[in-house]
Parts: C-alpha cells; sequence; structure tokens
DNA sequence: AGGAAAATTGTTAGCGCTCACAGTGGTGAG
DNA sequence: CTCACCACTGTGAGCGCTAACAATTTTCCT
C-alpha cells in the first residue's frame, strides 16, 4: 500500500498539514521540521495522490493537447514542442486525437475532458463558431492555427501573408504558371482558404491572370491523398512551372510523384511547401517552405492558457508568429 | 459553478447513488429511473468529475506513454497508434519524452507520476536494470522495442532476424560490399547491438569476410546526424555498394547526402531503412525497408498493460510482432 | 521584562465520488 | 397468509489532500 500524507506526518512527528506545507513550499516551513519530513517522504517513498490533491484544489496540473493526427509530421513537432515547453512548466500533456473530426473538436471544447484537465490547446480544422452553444461557459482554451472565428485565445501564423509571399517568391525565379496543390471544391478548412487568398493576392500584384485550371484540389492534406491528387491532375492538364504546395507533408507526395514521371525537381517543375517540417530539408530535392518557431508557437499557446487558466477575464487575444521564406533546392 | 451527482440526484428524485449506477451501468437500474437520471443530466450538463473518481476508485483511467521524441516519425506513428487503440478502449493518454534519458526513464518507471496514471508504456533507448532498485514496487509497465533486459512486459519485433533478412535481400541484388549505418562507438542502445549481430550473421552466412570499416557509427537516429555521420565517412572512405540504415529516419538523412554529392540510388548504391515510417514510400526514391503493424504494437502493448492493471500477477510476457522486407526503389 | 507582531504548526472540515451494506417493495412457493 | 427471495434504491462513510482558521511558539521592539 502507498504511502499517504499521514503515513509521513506520523513518522516525521508532525500534523498532515506541515507535511503539505513542505510539498508546497507556499507556507514556510522551518529548516529542522523540513529536513524531518523530507527523510520521512524519502523512507517511505512517498508519492503525493494527484487524484487527491486535484479534487481538493479543483485543479490537476494536467492539459490537454488535441491535434487532428498525431502521425502527421507537422502535428508531431506541434506535440513535441507543446510536451516540452509544458514540462518545462511543471504540466502535464494528455493527448486527444480529433481526426479532423468537428463533432470531436466541439466534444472536445464543451466538455474538456470533464476535471482531469485544466484547459486545452486545440488545433482545429474545421471550427464552426454557429455550432458551438452559446451560454455554455468553455474551459479556458487556446486555438492553434487559421481559425477564422473568434471563439477562443488563439496563436497562428498569417497564412494570408505567407501564401503571397511564397508566390511571389515562385515568382521571382521567372515562373508565371504558377499552380497551388491542396484547395478544397466545397468549403474547405480555414488554412486552405487563407492561404488560396494570399496565392491569388500575389497573382494580382503580378498581374499574372487568374487561371483556375491551376488550382488542385485536395481535401486530406497527406501525402498520399497529395500524390494521388497530383498524379491525376497531371494526367489532364500540362505541367505548370511551379508548384505551391499548402503544406509540407503534400509537397512530399507531389515531389514523389514528379520523381516517378521523370519530372525534374527544380528544373521542369519548382515546388514549394508549408510549416517546414524537419524532413523537408531532407527531401529530395530540399524542400522550400514556410518557416515559423514551432517552439514559439508551443510557448506562446502555454503562456496564453496559463494565464486564462489563471483568471478568466480578460480580452480574447490573438498572437501572431512570424513566418520567413526559405529557398531550398526544390524551388533552385 | 459545475453540476455533482448530488445536483443531478436532487433533479431526479432520487440518491447520489442511483445516479452513479445510471453512470456506471454495472448495477442494473430500472428503466424509468434510467430516464430520469439522463435526462437530469442532460439538463443540468453533468460531467463527472474524474479526479474524485479516481481519488474513491484507486483508479484514473489515463494511462502514459513515455517515449525518446515525439517529433520523429516513428514515435510520431506509434503515439498516434496508442492513442488510438486506448481511446477505442476509454482510456485517455498522457504523453512523456523522455529525451533518451536514462534518468527520466527510470524515473518514469519507478515513480510513475504518481498516481493519476494506471500504467505506463515506455519506449526506453538506455535502460539498464541494476539500475532499477530492487524491492521498489513498479507500476503496471509495459516496455516497447528492443531491451535486453527483461524488467516488465514487453513487446518488440525481433531485430536480429529482420536486420539479418534485410542484408540478405540487400545481398541478393548482388552487392557484397553492405554497410551499415547506425551502430555506436561505445556501448549503444540495445537496438544498434541486435541489428549489429543480425547483420553480421547475414554476412557470416554469405561467406563474406568481416570488414568493420563498413561500419559506420551514428549515435543519435536522426535524419541530422546520419547525414552529417555519412558525408564524414565518405570523405574518407570509398563509396559502398550498398547502404542498411538502422532506422528509415536515418536512410532520408544518407539519401539527402548522397543525391546532394550525385551519388545515385540505387544504381551507384542501394539504401534500405528500419520502421516503415510512412514519409519512407514518398521519399525519393522510396525507400526499402523492414515494415511491421505499428496498429499491433499499440494494441498488443495496451492488452498487456490492461492485463496487469487488472491483476498484478502472471509470468513477465514477451510479445513479438512480425515484420516482412519491403522492397521499394531505393534497393532497385 | 512585557507585550505585540510575525513565524510556524495544528485542527477541522469537505472537495465529489462510489463502496459496503442496509433498506424497500414486489413475486412466487409453501 | 407468511416467508424467502429477487430486483432495485438509499445511507453512511471515507478515499488523500489542503483551505480556512485556530493555536502555539518565536522574534523583536520599547
Amino acid at each position: 500500500m502507498r504511502a499517504t500524507v499521514k503515513d509521513v506526518a506520523r513518522r516525521a512527528g508532525v500534523s498532515p498539514k506541515t507535511v503539505s506545507n513542505v510539498m508546497n513550499g507556499i507556507v514556510p516551513v522551518s529548516g529542522a521540521t523540513r529536513v524531518k519530513v523530507e527523510q520521512a517522504i524519502l523512507e517511505l517513498d512517498y508519492v503525493p495522490n494527484l487524484s487527491a490533491r486535484g479534487l481538493r484544489n479543483g485543479r490537476s496540473g494536467v492539459i490537454a493537447l488535441a491535434l487532428p493526427d498525431l502521425a502527421t509530421p507537422y502535428s508531431a513537432e506541434i506535440a513535441h514542442n507543446v510536451v516540452e515547453v509544458a514540462h518545462e512548466q511543471g504540466w502535464s500533456v494528455q493527448i486527444e486525437e480529433t481526426g479532423s473530426d468537428p463533432r470531436r473538436e466541439y466534444e472536445l471544447m464543451s466538455r474538456a475532458r470533464s476535471n482531469l484537465i485544466d484547459g486545452l490547446i486545440l488545433n482545429p480544422v474545421v471550427l464552426d463558431e454557429s455550432a458551438v452553444k452559446v451560454g455554455v461557459s468553455l474551459p479556458p482554451v487556446v486555438l492553434l492555427g487559421e481559425v477564422s472565428q473568434k471563439l477562443a485565445d488563439r496563436v497562428w501564423v498569417d497564412s494570408v501573408a505567407a501564401a503571397r509571399d511564397m508566390t511571389l517568391a515562385l515568382a521571382r525565379t521567372g515562373r508565371r504558371r504558377i499552380a497551388v496543390l491542396g484547395t478544397a471544391e466545397g468549403r474547405g478548412s480555414a488554412a486552405a482558404i487563407l492561404r488560396t487568398r494570399g496565392y491569388r493576392a500575389a497573382l494580382e500584384e503580378l498581374g499574372i491572370d487568374r487561371d483556375d485550371s491551376l488550382l488542385i484540389p485536395c481535401e486530406k492534406w497527406t501525402p498520399h491523398t497529395a500524390a494521388v491528387a497530383l498524379a491525376s491532375y497531371l494526367d489532364s492538364h500540362p505541367l505548370p512551372e511551379a508548384l505551391f504546395c499548402f503544406t509540407d507533408s503534400m509537397a512530399i507526395g507531389a515531389m514523389s510523384v514528379l520523381w516517378k514521371r521523370g519530372i525534374s525537381v527544380p528544373s521542369d517543375v519548382a515546388v514549394a511547401g508549408f510549416d517546414d517540417i524537419a524532413d523537408g530539408q531532407y527531401a529530395v530535392p530540399s524542400l522550400t517552405t514556410v518557416s515559423f518557431d514551432k517552439r514559439r508557437v508551443a510557448s506562446e499557446a502555454l503562456r496564453l492558457l496559463t494565464e486564462r487558466m489563471a483568471d478568466r477575464v480578460g480580452e480574447q487575444r490573438v498572437v501572431t508568429v512570424d513566418y520567413k521564406i526559405v529557398e531550398r533546392d526544390s524551388s533552385g
């Protein structure tokens, strides 16, 4: 049987509260007492029961991180950074996967895994404000990424500006027929809409006529779906001069198809991605991309979340994380 | 303020215990009562307090998953599968990163994040039995991967056999000078040792003389370290005919270096990896690898863990997951 | 030295839940 | 009609911890 505060208290010859004081270090404890208690803790191999502490305090010290799919490199890098930053600050992280399912996103936001978590960092794919019941008091939530709504605090990269800059960068290498991979046929994700908007803005600036046959739809943003979408596109369309993929993962799938067809990157077609996942720089050829500091995303998200957990008041805040265009071999 | 069982009970005109019975569904409840209670739960937007339940039951419904580094594709895929399988069975998953730090591995095993978790799935890198204090009662633990010790239940792939088979497969394409990337100079990880052993066994079978200049050390198994290690190796050694990388991540780093140097894969050198991460099939060229079912690893690990959480007795068990050699373009 | 303030420790109670057990009412057998 | 027996529901207690408060000791000043 595990030792409890009582056992420790008895062994140290003090009251349970004093043991608690030693553990938490808020209330001052005299040196001699502290030593006695710490000794007893060691001897009994005492570990505090977090369920009890959570019940008493109303806080568990655990936050949840909800991502569409942990297996994708982007999500994995975000998760890595959030876990690391959270750990530094003494938080544990519970992982939830939404599978891009809006129902699951809402469920997590409104119920928030009952009381075992104190807050939620959510990377939504489709989150529609109207569907969140008004009057339901939300737990502390921070949203990650491009969300058009103003449901909660939010950390994001300016996708419109980034997509515009990337399109301009591709044009600067002399290419005019620039295709994008990752648009949606119906109403797509917020990210798809914003990145398409940035792309169009750039074309307009450049005085290039809009040509919707250069929009290659691809609903799910995986290498596989990107490969399939691009392959079928190429069967019925001429090769564009550049291909701006809305994520690095899609770019990797795309380059794989191009290579299989003997189309050379970047001499036949330039390729660019978005996210700067670690694998991008080891892709063949290394991938031009929109880069941003994921550690910063994580730490800002956690900052917003802890601040909101501390006191519920305050305006909804938005943190915009800087990005930069990183030109590698794929856009030569 | 959140509603509690008491509130629900009052509103439904029953006792708290009955509400509890409805929630848990073990003790039978009459249809009429059940309806009343469910109605009240809905109206009050009642969510049970898991801290309280955990305190009362001694179990929290949360398991921990500890991996070296979530950002690596291999860990990410494992995490994805564990989270998904666990979720199907009603478990939540708390993520811990060890950073391959043995101290952290021990700490997790012996203290197990106190009582907020009911069990631990740990993917250790270096875990040395001798360092675990005898007499400390371990929480339910399942180890993932190649671990030489018998500390706990374990799910793994037979690395020796797999490395042997891969070496034989590479030899079957007519190549004799087969190098391996990922050995350690000092005492390395269990996986490095076992894979090297399999490689040597194959060479012996083939009657190829042992040539230690074909062992390319690389302690950390990342694309970056692999790229650096291979680049420096190639500066002072002739190009081998085949390169067996101990993980897919390393293979991706290696192929990036080869491409930068104008060395063609597979015509100049065949490349193979281990793990079958998703990106491998979209690598350029697509990567030959040792494949195994990660979903199966996850579900077996969870099965062992839940069984052990249910009753502490029983022998230590080992589950071996099948693998197969998948030959893609990189070994031509 | 006397007394008040400050520092430290103890006491009581209850967070929300579910276990063991004790009822309650209804059914069928004797 | 009585009693054993089932199906269901209620009662009381306490899991381990710490907030609020009370009690005690120490410190420091005049």
